[in-house]
RNA sequence: GGCGGCGUAGCUCAGUUGGUCAGAGCAUCCGGCUCAUAAUCGGAAGGUCACCGGUUCGAAACCGGUCGCCGCUACCA
């Protein structure tokens, strides 16, 4: 059985849970599922993000230490996890012990390599914000935020020497095509490397809230050494040799477009310096826009995750992400394009074909299943479905996917359309057409299984197979002809009741 | 400014290395069916493949140019 294990980015604490961290997480959800279904042993990791300034802020603002004010949002990740049934192998915390000991190893580590060094900082500074500011940031030389003089400050740091990393990452890109995914975001990656590197800082004194370097505890961690060693520490780094050996390195970080640099650029290079193994994968995607623009409280297109699974179903909303956007591309959410791929997708194709094979099984057939042929013509629309949806998951792409799919679904309802069993007399040629027609409703129940799992063991249960659907493993399960005769088909409410569009 | 990408049916997009490549889904219209959640199946309509020029026996696809749009360009989806 091969490992296969994938993370999410972790999520800072600042804000609860919104659609742009439900939208990778459902993806990374899905992943999983499918690569646990080819039979892998899988590890699918996401978590909280809890160090910094923002944190310290926001909790001296609520009256709260930094650890009880993450202890208070953390939570709220889980349950919306939770919700929308992720099945995380594990949630790692950067206020975790175990954390703090990868961290430590890995900081460490990079010093004793020598690419940590104590250099000054420099910059502009808003004494307001605590931060500094870059020229382009800065208007007309004022706070963009405060609108206020900033100082010139200087501040003791140290620097990991990334300048020195350049032609090496070249080097390991050049001799790992494909490692990024989409191609178009490794190119993205590849310009900002050729465009030249500069060192960064990896520790603040005027920050307390995070993790103390190792060898200088006036020092503490600065963002990227701290957030991005989650990674590691949650399978064992700094704690468990053993375990991280097993799980490390990772299969694909999945993450936004926004976090390229760190993941892609700063992160190999870090473990390159400590003598660690590189990532294999990288799935880099775009972002879940609402109504065509970035979600923010002014325009007033904030979307909540929880409350659209309240409205449409868990699975509706997971099919939507997964289907509505390209991977690596932006995806735009409105709510019409929610309802619209619900009723004909979910609704129409797969509800529907559900319904109406129950309902003639259980006219023309007793509500008994009848078994399948061989040789029936959707065995070979079920090969290519399975074939190609594998293919769309292992290149990342979930939208191709469910088209290859739901490819099986409507080539089952234009196969029943052309027997027209129902116009026929109980017998064997009914018997023969509606075996068919639930074999392939077998197939599609494990070939949506990452997507929308709730419905698969649902289909699954309708048609009458024992067991968990999520306990299925592919090939062997998508190859024609196993849906036993004999089987109970029920008939039930629909799964996807039809939803009227807004006028 | 620099680097990169895009502009194909009303909409969202597929179109490997140039030769049935002019396609899919949704939407629209017509017809069939009535087992089914007014669902489904079939068919039709609709595109000078942004524009101009070039290479070629042949280009949506290769080259040059024009117009338009977009992404990335150092701190967290």
């Amino acid at each position: 059985m091969a490992n296969f294990s994938l993370t999410t980015p972790i999520y800072y604490v600042n804000a609860k849970p919104h659609l742009g961290h439900a939208y990778t997480t459902i993806i990374g959800d899905a992943l999983a599922r499918w690569h646990r279904l080819m039979g892998d042993n899988v590890h699918f990791l996401t978590g909280t993000d809890e160090h910094g300034l923002k944190i310290q802020q926001a909790a001296d603002d609520a009256g709260l230490t930094p650890i009880e004010f993450a202890d208070t949002i953390a939570p709220q990740f889980k349950e919306a996890w939770a919700k929308l049934n992720i099945s995380n192998d594990d949630f790692i915390r950067t206020t975790e012990p175990r954390h703090y000991a990868g961290v430590a190893k890995l900081l460490q580590a990079c010093y004793d390599a020598g690419d940590i060094e104590l250099d000054v900082y420099s910059g502009k500074y808003c004494v307001a914000c605590e931060e500094y500011f870059t020229d382009e940031e800065l208007e007309d030389d004022l706070c963009p935020i405060h609108k206020r003089p900033v100082e010139y400050f200087e501040e003791e740091n140290y620097f990991f020497r990334l300048s020195r990393f350049q032609d090496r990452l070249l080097e390991w890109y050049a001799s790992h095509p494909g490692a990024m995914t989409p191609d178009f975001r490794a190119n993205e990656a590849l310009g900002l490397i050729r465009s030249g590197l500069r060192d960064f800082s990896v520790s603040r004194t005027s920050l307390t809230w995070g993790i103390p370097l190792p060898w200088d505890s006036k020092h503490v961690a600065y963002v990227w050494f701290d957030a991005l060693t989650n990674y590691m520490s949650a399978v064992g780094y700094g704690t468990d040799d053993e375990r991280f050996n097993e799980w490390w390195p990772v299969d694909y970080h999945l993450i936004g477009k926004d976090i390229v640099r760190h993941h892609c650029v700063y992160w190999p290079a870090m473990l390159m310096s400590a003598g660690i193994e590189l990532p294999k994968g990288w799935g880099i995607g775009g972002w879940l826009l609402s109504g065509g623009e970035k979600m923010s409280k002014t325009s007033g297109n904030v979307v909540n995750p929880l409350d659209l699974v309240d409205d449409i179903g868990v699975d509706g909303f997971r099919y939507y992400v997964l289907a509505e956007t390209s991977f690596g591309q932006d995806g735009d959410f409105t709510y019409e394009g929610l309802l619209t791929r619900y009723n004909s997708d979910l609704a129409n194709n797969l509800g529907n074909l559900l319904s109406r094979v129950a309902t003639v099984v259980d006219k023309k057939c007793g509500g008994i299943g009848p078994s399948p042929a061989a040789d029936s013509v959707l065995a070979t629309a079920a090969e290519s479905a399975w074939q190609d949806t594998a293919a769309a998951w292992h290149s990342l792409q979930p939208s191709k996917a469910l088209e290859a799919t739901w490819s099986l679904i409507r080539a089952t309802n234009a196969y029943l359309e052309n027997n027209e069993p129902w116009k026929s007399e109980p017998g064997e040629a009914v018997d023969r057409v509606m075996g068919d027609a639930l074999e392939a409703l077998r197939i599609v129940a494990v070939l949506i299984t990452p997507a929308i799992p709730q419905t698969a063991q649902a289909v699954w249960e309708r048609i009458g197979m024992p067991g968990q659907v999520s306990d299925q493993r592919i090939p062997a399960a998508a190859a024609w002809g196993q849906y036993p005769g004999g089987a109970t088909v029920t008939k039930g409410d629909p799964l996807f009741p039809r939803r009227q569009l807004p006028a």
